[in-house]
DNA sequence: ATCCAGATTGTATTTATTACAAACAAGGTT
DNA sequence: AACCTTGTTTGTAATAAATACAATCTGGAT
């Protein structure tokens, strides 16, 4: 695993403490691209760091969220999820499986920046255009 | 409030039975434009009907869910929110604020629809797009 | 007017998250 | 390298949202 160099990097870089937590946190979250709930998070997390708290779980996404790293992610089903990749993108989401995928779009990001630069939105300043594209996967995950 | 006959007519089409309970929870929350919580709603019906449980309010919303009289709307931030207007539409949500208004834009949805029926997603067939637009209100809440 | 499936209530639980104080450790300073 | 300070982690306890369930009640069909 050698993203490591590239974790401590980022903590550094947001102004954090280098701690085995927060780097198993990370590494964990990179890891796993099914957006996991903190729950999930503490169980697979525990694996490497035995006697880690639940707390610290929520206390370290909240961190992350706070300095950018993180993003939350919510569906109208379950609760809290948890997103290392910050670079822009939508969802893909099931609600019959509640499986979520992410999904990359440039052209759609293109065509969407230029539909509302063109059509301002009365009282509303927009910031982030997120889409969540509800259906069915047509196959298992991999 | 003329409104009852006609929440009357959707909860039969729902083959649902007609209480004052769903009728004052249906009609508040087509009052309420603000996508308020279970919460919200149990204080708000409260007052028309005195002795109401949370445990109605949660009931309710299920059924309503269930039929398709309602929709559930969740934001990064907070506890599920509820929303009776179920024509297709989009949401503005302002983090900092959380406060969230809905969004109609029959053209956008017609470019987006045009846009996924060109361009398929592999192993995903949707059915629904929703929009969620950050940003900042210019306003206060009317 | 009667009846029964479905609705409501209230209590008890479960589950997700937060508060907080004590113990600890990262990493800059000497 | 030992020290110190501040930020981090831990564990317990509390809060809040939502659900389970059994008892009671009621809408509306007959």
């Amino acid at each position: 695993m050698k993203i490591i160099p590239e974790i401590i990097q980022k903590l550094n870089e947001a102004g954090l403490k280098i701690t085995p937590q927060r780097v198993a946190v990370m590494q964990t979250l990179m890891r796993l691209r099914s957006h996991p709930t903190a729950e999930e998070l503490f169980a697979e997390v525990s694996r490497t760091i035995p006697g880690l708290s639940p707390t610290t779980i929520y206390n370290t996404l909240d961190t992350f969220v706070d300095k950018g790293l993180v993003k939350r992610v919510k569906t109208d089903m379950d609760v809290m999820r948890y997103d290392a990749i910050t670079e822009h993108h939508h969802h893909l989401y099931c609600a019959i499986s509640d499986r979520m995928e992410d999904y990359f779009d440039p052209e759609l990001d293109q065509m969407l920046s230029e539909y509302f630069t063109r059509k301002k939105i009365e009282g509303f300043n927009v910031t982030d255009i997120r889409l969540q594209l509800m259906g069915d996967f047509e196959n298992k995950p991999k």
